[in-house]
DNA sequence: CTGATTGCAAATGCTTTGCACGCCA
DNA sequence: TGGCGTGCAAAGCATTTGCAATCAG
C-alpha cells in the first residue's frame, strides 16, 4: 500500500480532531492492498479473513469517513448495495463501463471526453465537480455467442444483480 | 398522455400472455401524465391522490413490468431509492446532470457526446446498449452565494439524500 | 480525564414475497 | 374455468443508530 495514503488519512483525522484507531488502520490496509471495487459486505469479509475484529457498524462508519477524506468514491452499480472504488487517487478522472448482462465493470480514461463533459456542464449553468461517465454496454462475447460466461441469472430475468459476495 | 404509449404496453402484455388490469392502466396514466422523474413512493402517493386503490406491491410489480417493456428506465440518483424516468421514449439518448448539493437533475442531449461514447464503448470491446452519462456538478448559484436554495441538509453532512417525498 | 469510537442489537427504509382471494381472457 | 394479478402483512437486505463500555490523546 502506498504510504501516502495513510498520511492522507492521518492528516484528515488530525484536522478534524478525530482519533486514530486500529480498526481504521486495518480497514485502510485491506482496501488499498488491492485496487478492486468492493461493497461494505465484501470488505467486512476480507477483514474477517485477515483477522480483524472490526464490526460491520465500524466498517460502514469508516467508509463514510474515507469518502469524506476523498480516499475512496462511492459508485452506483445498480445492484442494491453501494460499491466503493479505491482507484480515484491514481486515476482521478476515470470512468466506468458496466456490462448490462454480467455486471462486469471496466475502468477507462479519456481526456477528450473529460474536456467535453466539462464544457457541457458549464454550458448547462453548472460548475463541474466530479465527472462520472457511466456507460452501460454488453460484452461482445455475450452478443456473439448468445451467452456470457459471467452472466448472472437474476439479471436476465430483469431483476437486480444478486449480492456479488457469493 | 400519448396514445402510442398505451398501445406499446398492450402489445407487450399480449405478447407475454399477461393481462390488462385497471391498476396497470391507472399507473400508466399517472406516470405519463407528467414527464417528471419519480420514485415508487411518489408514484404511490400520486395514485392515492388520483383516487386509485392500487397497493404498493402492485406499484413495484408494475414498475418492473414497464421497465421490461422499455416504457420507463431506472436511473440511480444515489439516494437509496430507485428513481424512474419516463422520458426515454421521446428522448432515447438523453443524459443526466445531477447537482451534488441539492440533488437537482437536469436532462440534456448531445449528439457529439453520443457518438463519442459509442466509439469508446466499441474500442473497449463492448457493444453499446444504452448510453447513460451521469455528470455530477454543482449549481452556480450554490457556489457563488455559498448556499443553494434547494440544498438538502443531509447532503451537506455527506449523507444520503433523504426521501424526496417530504 | 473527556470526548471520540466501538460493538451490539434494535431500528429503519426500501423492496420483495407468500398466500388467499378476486378477476381477466 | 384456469391462471394471472392484487392486497396484505410478513420477510429480506443493506444501512443506520442508540447506548453503554472502551480507548486515544
Amino acid at each position: 500500500m502506498d504510504v501516502g495514503i495513510r498520511k492522507r488519512l492521518d492528516d484528515f483525522i488530525r484536522k478534524k480532531g478525530l482519533r486514530q484507531t486500529s480498526q481504521r488502520d486495518e480497514i485502510l490496509e485491506i482496501i488499498f492492498t488491492s485496487d478492486e471495487h468492493f461493497t461494505p459486505d465484501e470488505l467486512f469479509n476480507r477483514l474477517r479473513n485477515a483477522g480483524s475484529r472490526a464490526s460491520r457498524a465500524t466498517v460502514y462508519r469508516t467508509l463514510g469517513l474515507l469518502v469524506e477524506a476523498d480516499l475512496i468514491h462511492e459508485i452506483e452499480l445498480g445492484d442494491g448495495q453501494t460499491t466503493y472504488d479505491p482507484n480515484f487517487i491514481d486515476h482521478p478522472n476515470h470512468n466506468h463501463l458496466i456490462c448490462v448482462d454480467c455486471g462486469k465493470v471496466v475502468e477507462f480514461e479519456d481526456t477528450h471526453l473529460d474536456l467535453q463533459n466539462d464544457c457541457l456542464t458549464r454550458r448547462l449553468g453548472f460548475r463541474p465537480v466530479r465527472q462520472s461517465l457511466r456507460i452501460e454496454a454488453a460484452c461482445e462475447d455475450l452478443r456473439n455467442e448468445g451467452n456470457c460466461p459471467d452472466l448472472i441469472q437474476a439479471r436476465v430475468k430483469g431483476k437486480r444483480l444478486p449480492n456479488r459476495k457469493k
